[in-house]
DNA sequence: GGTGTCAATTGACGCCGTGTCAAGTTATGG
DNA sequence: CCATAACTTGACACGGCGTCAATTGACACC
């Protein structure tokens, strides 16, 4: 998935890397969208996600938590991209893929909420932004496809990306 | 495409609506993604789309341009969010449709490219981008997928959209 | 050593959507 | 009236997913 970029990965090319037969894809997974789903579970397990997002609450301030959560994700985001990727190209015609996927989006949106949150608790929180709003909008600035377009197409490194993007998530957002 | 959203279309669909044979579209184009294509040109010349962009370089202060941008650009998305997202869709594994929306994107690009300029002479430009990173990150904000997370999923108003999205630019890239 | 179980294999099949082909029908204009 | 273009029906190939049946090989247990 990563080394495709979620595109063009069948079932068949799994199996060769794996060095097992296409139908034993099917002895360990259900469907193609079971497999992908399983492999979301397994590489937030091994990446230590959870316990990563709940030292980003520890941050003193809201400014510092922006950066934390920042620097976290966008060094995050490489790592999963393919998948994540795979994830959203099925997500139109599969049910259960959307709902993996929704349910990713939920913990960014719940990540999201809480850097706002901060803000807004300090009164930093920009005047014009009801506090949903801003959560929303913001979870949408930080969108994997967003980070795809910068990065992949118009190469700003990752470097770059958090270094630009916190920037401007920092006027936007804040007093 | 649009009463779908530009998911599950296909040819066979299209060509009930129309009222012909599976195989007579085949007669007018030749393959799925090139009736896309043509639909694009189409679209984009009974919209106006070419005449309504130059009118956007008439504006006479950057801070109007971008206003005038967004109220173009904003209510425009709607109009062509189907389609949009059915050569989106496509991308990924035709060629043709890549190239296709690259085009489509290319002019988006230079449109945030003009925005940004313009903001630059004025010397409005924020201080932490150069003129071509700040294009790039305009264009990814305005992109089709934004506008698409914050109406379909944040059930945003076509007004609140413009509306919050014209003042976080502001925000974000002028001084 | 025989037996059962489990993982994996091979090979075939059905489904669905795209795209192609051949042969027949309808309609429109010169 | 006829030629041509537009369209029809029906069939087919291909690729990818998912399923099934029959077989093989390894290992554990008694």
């Amino acid at each position: 998935m990563e080394e495709r970029r979620g595109i063009n990965v069948k079932m068949s090319d799994i199996a060769r890397d794996v060095g097992i037969s296409r139908q034993a894809l099917y002895l360990h997974f259900a469907s193609r969208t079971d497999l992908m789903v399983a492999t979301v579970s397994y590489i937030d397990e091994i990446k230590g996600v959870t316990h990563r997002i709940a030292k980003l609450q520890e941050a003193d301030c809201a400014v510092v938590k922006l950066e934390a959560f920042m620097m976290f994700w966008g060094n995050y985001i490489p790592e999963i991209y393919g998948l994540a990727k795979a994830l959203l190209n099925t997500r139109d015609t599969d049910e259960a893929a959307a709902s993996a996927w929704d349910s990713c989006m939920s913990h960014l949106r719940g990540m999201s909420q809480k850097v706002i949150e901060s803000i807004y608790q300090e009164g930093l929180l920009v005047a014009h932004l009801e506090q949903q709003e801003a959560a929303e909008l913001f979870w949408t600035l930080v969108s994997i496809q967003n980070w795809e377009q910068l990065t992949l197409e118009c190469h700003w490194s990752t470097e770059k990306y958090i270094e630009r993007m916190t920037a401007s998530l920092k006027l936007a957002f804040l007093k």
